[in-house]
RNA sequence: GGAGGGGUACCAAAGCGGUCAAAUGGGGCGGGCUGUAAACCCGUUGACUUCGGUCUUCGAAAGUUCGAAUCUUUCCCCCUCCA
């Protein structure tokens, strides 16, 4: 492989399957491309299930193509149905705008907008696809697809086979993806379509689309499917989602989210979600027989490239204080109480579940039964406990839950 | 529209008049071992509690009964087959 950007998509290991690779290659050599990927906004963040596509994205960067975020305010009102076992919640419109601009907050810190050349363009599907109408629509875009050939595709076929209902809006959404190509293909130029490779059959039908009816040629990327060496799917877990979106998801427990890392995950999640060099980290991996070591440097890449220098550092200073020093970290998680409320004594269990450090008393109390609550590492045995001033220590406290989680009660 | 099967906790799945806050498995949480890993072992897993109990929960509502997840009726939803 030729092409700097084509090749370091492989070697990254971003790269699944190509509609047509050597073509490709030879257009990539050629001219700097403008390469889609779609964003579902169902939600007021995208969690790191996502953060791939974006890596995607840099990389165009970095190799002078420039990226067009499709943010699916269009698409969302509908539903994609690949990968999913249930129709999901179908929101309103006002929400989804709602959705989309917390959600280019994201794309901001990660993608370089200095560069004008790469500079990132955002467009929003419901654009064009509310103005659609019908008759028209299945005239000159529904006649290009059949029946017998999307019964054939995996997200209808896999919601067939398990006897889990599909309804027809679902099933129209890979027509208005395919659309969506086709649409920027005529107003930006839009060659590429980037996606995981559950979008494959979404993608292939855009190439599709915009072959027959203009006659040109078009282009589609799948990165692989990333699974944890536990199996499970990245990005949810039981806990909750690992958002990308600050307000959601500190610094911190991002880091954090990083630090643990099965062992088996490292050298592959250095190669996706970092910058450095696929070489350097070969070099770095062998040599370094601390796989500790590989861990934070792979917590303080994955961190600064979405918060920055200054949060990643903060967050690696926390976690050492916490964990290795036995002290209290500053980044830690913030509760604030007031002073009033401390100096005729606080009922723990009451603060524990009113801070939603355990989501109820009981939880508080079989925590407390199982040794598992520690107050400044000392463990709590007494689930009726009053915390007084004289607990504090220059006005804070750490409460810490089991061996990770740890929550800095500060009096204000 | 007709016939049949089914809806139980986070998920899967047992229970089919009292001993059911509901077996079992998975997941989660906590502890042990360790390396903030994996594997393994142990405990725990509705809420509130003065730790005696109390309250809410087996698709929804109404009923039978001293007593219902379990029986009856109506309704809603899902699946299979037929039209």
């Amino acid at each position: 492989m030729k092409n700097k950007f084509l090749k370091e998509m492989s070697s990254r290991g971003y790269l699944s399957q190509c509609t047509d690779l050597n073509k490709l290659e030879e257009i990539c050599n050629k001219e700097s491309l403008q390469g889609y990927i779609g964003f579902d906004c169902t939600a007021k963040s995208l969690h790191v299930g996502s953060l791939l596509q974006i890596m995607i994205l840099k990389l165009m960067q970095k190799h002078g193509h420039r990226p067009i975020i499709l943010l699916g305010g269009g698409t969302t009102l509908i539903g994609d149905p690949s990968g999913k076992d249930t129709t999901r919640k179908i929101l309103e419109k006002r929400e989804i705008n709602k959705n989309i601009k917390s959600i280019k907050k994201v794309f901001n810190k990660i993608l370089d907008n200095t560069n004008k050349k790469t500079k990132p363009i955002y467009v929003d599907n419901a654009k064009w696809l509310t103005k659609l109408n019908l008759i028209k629509f299945l005239r000159e875009i529904g006649v290009n697809f059949t029946i017998n050939k999307m019964l054939t595709f995996d997200s209808v076929k896999l919601r067939l086979e398990r006897e889990q209902s599909l309804s027809y809006m679902e099933f129209n959404y890979m027509l208005l993806q395919a659309f969506d190509f086709y649409q920027l293909f005529k107003t930006h130029k839009c060659k590429l379509q980037i996606g995981g490779s559950d979008q494959w059959g979404n993608i292939v039908n855009g190439v599709e689309l915009i072959r027959r009816k203009l006659r040109k040629e078009s282009f589609g990327i799948t990165s692989p499917l990333i699974t944890l060496a536990s199996g499970a799917k990245m990005g949810k877990t039981e806990k909750g989602a690992i958002w990308l979106n600050k307000d959601l998801f500190s610094p911190y427990e991002y880091w954090q989210f990083w630090r643990n890392t099965d062992d088996r995950d490292v050298r592959r999640f250095l190669n996706y979600f970092t910058d450095i060099k696929t070489e350097e980290i070969e070099n770095i991996c062998d040599k370094e027989k601390n796989i500790n070591k590989l861990k934070i440097l792979l917590a303080n890449n994955a961190t600064r490239i979405l918060h920055g220098k200054k949060a990643s550092l903060k967050a690696e200073q926390s976690a050492k204080a916490t964990f290795e020093g036995g002290g209290i970290g500053t980044d830690l998680p913030e509760i604030k109480i007031k002073h009033s409320d401390i100096i005729s004594g606080i009922n723990l269990l009451d603060l524990l579940s009113s801070s939603n450090i355990t989501s109820s008393k009981s939880e508080a109390r079989r925590t407390i039964a199982n040794k598992g609550l520690k107050i400044n590492n000392i463990v709590i045995s007494d689930d009726k406990k009053i915390l007084q001033p004289k607990d504090f220590r220059d006005k804070s406290l750490k409460i810490s839950i089991g061996k990770k989680k740890h929550f800095l009660i500060k009096v204000t």
